[in-house]
DNA sequence: ATCGTAATTGCGAAAATTCGCAATTACGTA
DNA sequence: TACGTAATTGCGAATTTTCGCAATTACGAT
């Protein structure tokens, strides 16, 4: 027991929690993907993109493999779709749910100014 | 659409990325408990333990209540389990995967020397 | 061998996070 | 009111993460 659970689940967090980080696993999802289109579809330079990949290559979240001049990436087991599928339930309950409370409020304020 | 999904996802993933916080998360999963207790459960100091509360809090994950001179802390949402458990899937996955290509390795070079 | 594109790596500056101490707020009790 | 415990907040130092530039590796074509 050399390194806790909730110390690799720590970690496995740390590693999700960047906007190019998650970009990447999302469009991995709809299958493998060469570095060259994931630049193209995501907002960041080639440089940021090759260390946000090491992160995650490193972490063996996605493998990568060369195809003649190309590098292609791809998930790294099928779990890694459903944490993401989680995360996206937790924040559309939570998104939901503060809409409703702004739908509460508006109604029971109707028609008084917003001071 | 102020906050890509993608974005808030990232975030979402960053906040759960630290050990105290998973910590508290799953201790929080068996039902509310007041800092006093959380504190005694986890090795932290109290004004440590509060900063990371605080930042549960503001997220939205979980709820404090105060009861008479303790304070009570609650998950926000049934969400919130459902990701710990995909994040402990993931990881099980992956540590398994890892053992059996240890033992894989350790089985092909029996009794050779370490290099 | 040389050139051009694809992708990565090394490295330093800038930004964000973490942590402990001191001070503060909130509550119950003498 | 004054005191003690529970919990939080403000703040500065230390650590970690992020980002862009320059340099490097890998491959295909000339």
């Amino acid at each position: 027991m050399s390194v806790p659970l909730y110390e690799a689940k720590a970690e496995l967090f740390r590693l999700l929690g960047h906007p190019v980080r998650i970009r990447v696993l999302e469009l991995l999802q709809d299958g493998p993907r060469p570095v060259r289109q994931l630049l193209a579809e995501i907002e960041v330079e080639p440089t940021g993109l090759s260390q946000h990949l090491a992160v995650l290559r490193r972490s063996g979240l996605v493998t990568a493999q060369r195809e003649g001049s190309t590098v292609v990436y791809a998930l790294a087991g099928g779990r890694v779709a459903g944490l993401l599928r989680a995360a996206r339930e937790l924040l559309t309950e939570k998104l939901t749910g503060q809409n409703e409370l702004l739908d509460e409020l508006l109604r029971d304020r109707a028609g008084s100014g917003t001071s």
